[in-house]
DNA sequence: GCATCCATCACCCGAAAAGGTGAATTTTAA
DNA sequence: TTAAAATTCACCTTTTCGGGTGATGGATGC
């Protein structure tokens, strides 16, 4: 029996899954709230194995929610849940340990999969969101300036480790050549020197 | 329909395989290769919708042929297949394109679960591959030396580009004793200068 | 009580990075 | 063909980093 909890502002959407759920077996009903306080209210005195929650909500939104639920209740499941399909509020619920993602007009089986999925420790993304998010991945990627092949070449011995001198040696350039080289690094990733230059190389999956 | 093709180099699993999927209504059985040419020779002239790929094959392994897969035909989903739960092959799966990773003793549901989700873009782990991933991403993090509080203050301000004049200005603190903090964090983390730390800080989600 | 680690501060020195400016050649794209 | 971008090289200055060494007080733990 899979104890699930919905927090979601919109009563419709309560409703809906309410009777969505309700007559299914293996599932039990174990309450719902409105808002993140209720929510957080709710857990201190009862539990639950899955959360659907909502990320777009007054006050608390859900992604913060889940960061606290996960913390205080780690071995609570958070299934994200949202009308849209918004890859950077999908990779922030993740982030903030979140075990899927699901569309609120997902299929009834679809819900039911999800629920199961993530009740076991599982991950689950519905097919949209799977989509969206690696969307977003990629776009958060090439929106950045374009680099050339002798830079990126560069950007990965620097994060290697080696110094300009040996980036010299090791490409037959002129010292001054890296440094030019990493010099336009910097402005054109718009970063201020060598920590913030590896951290976005790394974060954005340029190397 | 989906079709489903399977890499695997052991008879038994690929007959296990077929004997649970030939009768299922929405499958449809590809073929099979039992090592990574073959299976590149069957989609040259033929394709299918979903691969489930053993990961442990001789020659090329189920990583390698993953990538290759991917990069020739995005459009087919893979999905990585293994008797053992071994979180570093499950990741490495994953950053080579895999769309999720499920057991060979799973159940019947769980596979025909997994094979639906990847087929609409989705991303599936089984219940305990998901955790193995999460266990081996926090080992992984463990494993390295521990910080101290003050450490990983100074480690994040000097990702996030602060220089140590800077953080000593903000920590109220000797911009000595913030150089000193930072050659300890060259030290423990054995790690030449900035880039190479920030490069493992960012990695190994220190930060 | 003593060892260990943490956190703090201090100094010397050489190497490296970063900011600025300028310029030549080659490649690529419009 | 012509303009733009990439690649290459050069020098100057100031700041920052990184290696080494050493010291003090406080907390923790055995």
């Amino acid at each position: 029996m899979i104890r699930v909890f919905i927090v979601d502002d919109h009563p419709v959407v309560i409703e809906g899954l309410h009777s969505l759920l309700q007559n299914e077996k293996g599932i039990e009903w174990a309450g719902h709230a409105m808002n993140a306080s209720s929510c957080l209210g709710f857990f201190i005195n009862n539990t639950a194995d899955v959360i659907l929650m909502d990320i777009n909500m007054p006050g608390m939104d859900g992604i913060e929610l889940c960061s606290v639920i996960k913390n205080k209740y780690p071995g609570i499941f958070v299934l994200g849940l949202s009308t849209f399909n918004q890859g950077i509020y999908i990779k922030k619920m993740m982030e903030n340990g979140a075990s899927g993602y699901i569309l609120k007009n997902s299929s009834r089986d679809e819900l039911l999969k999800a629920i199961q999925t993530v009740n076991h420790g599982g991950i689950y993304f519905s097919g949209e969101s799977g989509m969206a998010l690696k969307e977003y991945q990629k776009s958060s990627c090439t929106q950045l300036p374009e680099l050339s092949n002798r830079e990126k070449e560069i950007l990965t011995l620097i994060a290697e480790g080696y110094t300009n001198p040996q980036i010299a040696e090791k490409l037959f350039l002129s010292s001054f050549t890296v440094d030019s080289h990493r010099k336009n690094l910097l402005a054109k990733l718009d970063v201020k020197n060598t920590a913030t230059l590896i951290r976005l190389a790394v974060e954005r999956k340029l190397i």
